[in-house]
DNA sequence: ACTTTATATTAGCTCATACTAAATATATTC
DNA sequence: GAATATATTTAGTATGAGCTAATATAAAGT
């Protein structure tokens, strides 16, 4: 079984992918010096779950994929139960997830999974994968990339930051969510949404890490 | 915070204890070498957790015993949440929670606890003890020092060993099931229990494993 | 009291994971 | 294209946790 540390790095460089995944940022990521990245990247590739192409990036090879969605779907399958059962607000998934992940075995996944009703996504949206690893197709649109005045459902939002989750959640802009994008202020960089009768400014960072879908769909 | 490692022996220095716990159950329990022991007992003495006479045995400080009963606090919670909540079978909990004990944080321990509505005992019937390392008195009798044809009600199983919980409920010995003690055959080292108008043989070995209570407590 | 046996501890090694500082590549800018 | 800046890797070290083999202590048996 890979140790905790392993999974983590699986994870992230997953997170950070799909490939050319520099050392650094995957340092910044995991909280670690950049040595310990290159080294736990040489580390990997010894063990066939990454390959590394010096001063260039890392990238996951098919089974360093495999485990990374293990990883992956065992978090987004602990957030949606926690939320369920516990009703935490949706802020606090994430860390305490982050936590749990690792000890989560298989029996106890399927346990969860059935329970759950095998739900395709998590509460923030996220496509939770199968436990093959299959990823079921994500063709969500980013907010940003949206055009004037169509309307919208939120689909996804971010689950790292719990105060930028926060703001999100007070301003009602959470999964399931409709919404239209009313004007552009190109040079102040954000966007307008109307939602809910009220409109509401969110800045192109936000609006980066948010993803909709055409409400008829 | 405590490593897993640390976290792991602080709990089973506690379950040999309360002292002069010797360095070969502690290893055996763990599934370590005794000399690996000997070097955490070492470790832990270092950093106030443990008191240790070389040769003789070990125990916990105060400090040490806070943090063993914070890890079974959080085990038997565990046990409680993913009973209640994915009905597991009694025999495959224990597993389950060592998993995952070590990942628990102290705001999901109290969510948890409020969930259930702060359990005094866990589906096997061992005492919760309260956050901060309170232990609820537990004046259980062993089944085994009983006399014959009391009226008696289970309180507590093990829960290390899933085949002895499978049989123990297979023949419908778990927490809340009454019984009596109707003969004991001291020769063959056993007990005989009525029990739903039933007779079951039970071995020493499993007498000294499963406590009862006096009916009309 | 001495010897044997069982249990514990020490010594010395390994591996995973981190760190800092130094060296080296690559990228960017003048 | 040389000079500087940034990113990456290598070298060397530390710590936690494990192991085996050798040694020390305590307990038991004669």
């Amino acid at each position: 079984m890979d140790s905790v540390a392993v999974e983590n790095y699986l994870k992230s460089i997953w997170e950070l992918g799909p490939d050319d995944v520099a050392t650094q940022d995957l340092a910044q990521l995991l909280n670690v010096a950049p040595a310990s990245a290159t080294k736990m990247i040489q580390r990997l590739t010894e063990r066939g779950l990454v390959k590394h192409i010096p001063y260039k990036g890392a990238s996951l090879t098919s089974e360093g994929r495999r485990r990374a969605l293990s990883v992956v779907r065992r978090h987004r399958l602990l957030e949606t139960f926690l939320s369920q059962t516990l009703d935490l607000g949706r802020e606090q998934l994430h860390d305490e997830a982050e936590n749990l992940e690792h000890g989560l075995s298989t029996e106890l996944e399927t346990a969860i999974a059935n329970y759950l009703g095998n739900p395709e996504r998590d509460p923030h949206g996220h496509p939770i994968p199968g436990p093959n690893g299959e990823l079921p197709i994500d063709d969500d649109l980013l907010l940003s990339d949206c055009s004037l005045n169509q309307y919208l459902v939120v689909t996804q939002v971010p689950d790292r930051d719990p105060d930028l989750l926060t703001w999100l959640e007070k301003n009602g802009i959470f999964p399931g969510v409709k919404l239209k994008i009313i004007s552009r202020d190109d040079f102040g960089g954000g966007i307008n949404v109307s939602l809910d009768g009220l409109s509401i400014q969110i800045s192109t960072l936000v609006g980066n890490e948010v993803f909709v879908k055409l409400e008829n769909d």
